[in-house]
DNA sequence: GTCTATAAATCGATAGAC
DNA sequence: GTCTATCGATTTATAGAC
């Protein structure tokens, strides 16, 4: 019952904050109440508040491990060493892996629209990473190894949705998912949809 | 004909509901309260009232306009006769010609979470009409017309995350307007980023 | 660390005057 | 068609006992 799991000290940070993501990924993060939160934890609102400032806690908690994620990722060699094109692929590449892994956090991360500071401030680390594919994506067409037929800023974008649509589709589980960094990768470079022959 | 008493008249259901929908991607649906959208269109919330039964009255109808758009796309000759390949294309076209036509609909209907009854009727005429690209790209693959490297669902979602993510792109007044759809189209089916030579 | 109780503000929605 | 005034429910957050 939930009388023995609630009188445990089973309610650290840590598991709050995986339960917190979980309901603001469901219901959205403005419709989600700390009594939602609470309810889910299977606390009251006081002992969950215990933990956690507030609800704006809560969420800047996950943005920065969701992007703290995505930024180690820059961080690799493959990502700073070698050509634009070799270096725009493992970042690709790892963006799906760093999804597969933290799936709830890039999900919830996706999905903040910027009303409150953390929002904002997510926002504007999402636009500093965006801003360094397109640079990447720029200086690939510019040394010759891409033709991207659109401005590489548009080129830039449809990756990004493309690679974050990801989000959608991935279940943890899934059969197929080691393959799924590379497959979304060629479908990226080679086209979603390419004319057999 | 429409006379100076009726120009007067500004605050009528569809320009009451463009208000509200520019205040939905602002702020998110949840975080508009009806106290923000009457000061955005500068009345009272009583008599936002008189024109709408309630708050999700006004996201219903901006949702109703925005899938007719899309729904009546599938109707269209180019998507209902030809090869299942150049009915694909014509729809993926045709989308984005939606898209900037309806810019601030679509990109409230492909925000839409699910909380509200409106909300979950959109998301599963989203499904439905995703559902229908997922069987054209499976018919186009067995006509041999296109060779997807992955499961041909997974195709289908990532093109919905390419063509999607065009309304984080475009803007009205844009130069180029009138070639995006072609744009997004050759980024769909030759790659984004396809290797030069 | 968890609880009960409650403050203070805001929410969606309504009544009724003009 | 717009307004003022307000209801009842819900929200974030805090106080203080155990």
């Amino acid at each position: 019952m939930t009388t023995a799991r609630a009188r445990r000290a089973v309610h650290d940070r840590s598991s709050l904050l995986e339960v917190a993501v979980g309901e603001f990924i469901t219901r959205g993060y403005d419709a989600t109440s700390m009594e939602d939160l609470s309810r889910a934890a299977g606390i009251t609102k006081s002992s969950f508040y215990h933990h956690f400032a507030g609800k704006e806690a809560l969420l800047r908690a996950a943005l920065e491990r969701s992007l703290a994620g995505l930024f180690a990722l820059l961080e690799e060699p493959g990502a700073t060493d070698g050509t634009p094109l070799a270096r725009l692929r493992h970042i690709v590449r790892g963006q799906i892996a760093v999804l597969q892994r933290d799936l709830p956090y890039v999900t919830l991360l996706l999905r903040v629209r910027g009303n409150t500071e953390s929002e904002r401030w997510a926002l504007e680390q999402r636009r500093t990473f965006d801003a360094q594919i397109a640079t990447l994506v720029r200086e690939a067409v510019e040394a010759g190894e891409i033709r991207v037929g659109v401005e590489p800023a548009l080129a830039a974008r449809l990756l990004s949705g493309l690679v974050n649509s990801v989000v959608e589709w991935y279940r943890p589980g899934r059969p197929g998912a080691a393959q799924l960094p590379d497959d979304v990768a060629r479908a990226a470079f080679e086209g979603i949809l390419p004319a057999a022959g």
